[in-house]
DNA sequence: TAACTATGTGACCATTTTTTCACATAGTAA
DNA sequence: TTACTATGTGAAAAAATGGTCACATAGTTA
């Protein structure tokens, strides 16, 4: 059963890089094209394009050919709530060290 | 802003490891001892360590004395929710392998 | 106190990931 | 066809991660 932890883990390090996180994000709206996707990350079109492979083979997003362009989308919207989810922790670890700074001034 | 994704990015590393996916799955009914854990999850006691601290790091787990025996917990409930979204997109891909197949028995 | 038990740490090597470069391809437009 | 535009790929260097060993520490029990 521990296979299936493997399966697990590696759509969670599909999402686990900021530029991949940056990418879900921008996507959480709809289909963008490379281009589009590229300016609003803001990296190389070549590293992008690794990034965006490692995603669509883990299957976190999926692709089509739009005349020159390829479109890219998320391909289980689930894991938009999973952004949540995170943003969630990175709040309690804020009201945490928020705490912190007032028993300090005290 | 890329700094939130760099955040963001860090708490799905901190579970994107078969062990770590491993160890936050037998915790979700509540805290265990690192003996426990080690039990279940099979690994050299050393390894483990290195994970559980990687996960407390990251903001995912926390721990507690007791006794001679260190117990950890979930920090964050929402995380066991993406434990079944990411079960949702292999359920998917997996969903898809079996049309596939069906197509190449026709 | 001495021996024991559960756990953690630092150093090191092996492996995996990321990034970058040069080049390749597919579709478009002239 | 030729030139152009958007995107992808392979190889190699650079960086991060994971696993193991030897050793360290904290609490316990005799």
């Amino acid at each position: 059963m521990m296979d299936l932890y493997e399966k697990q883990a590696a759509i969670a390090k599909a999402i686990a890089h900021p530029i991949r996180m940056a990418v879900l994000d921008y996507l959480k709206d709809g289909e963008q094209c490379v281009c589009d996707i590229a300016e609003i990350v803001g990296t190389e079109r070549t590293n992008l394009s690794k990034h965006l492979s490692v995603m669509v083979n883990a299957g976190v997003l999926t692709s089509r050919k739009d005349g020159l362009n390829v479109m890219y989308r998320v391909k289980t919207p689930c894991l938009l709530g999973f952004m949540d989810c995170i943003k969630e922790c990175l709040k309690v670890q804020a009201e945490e060290q928020q705490q912190l700074l007032r028993m300090l001034n005290e």
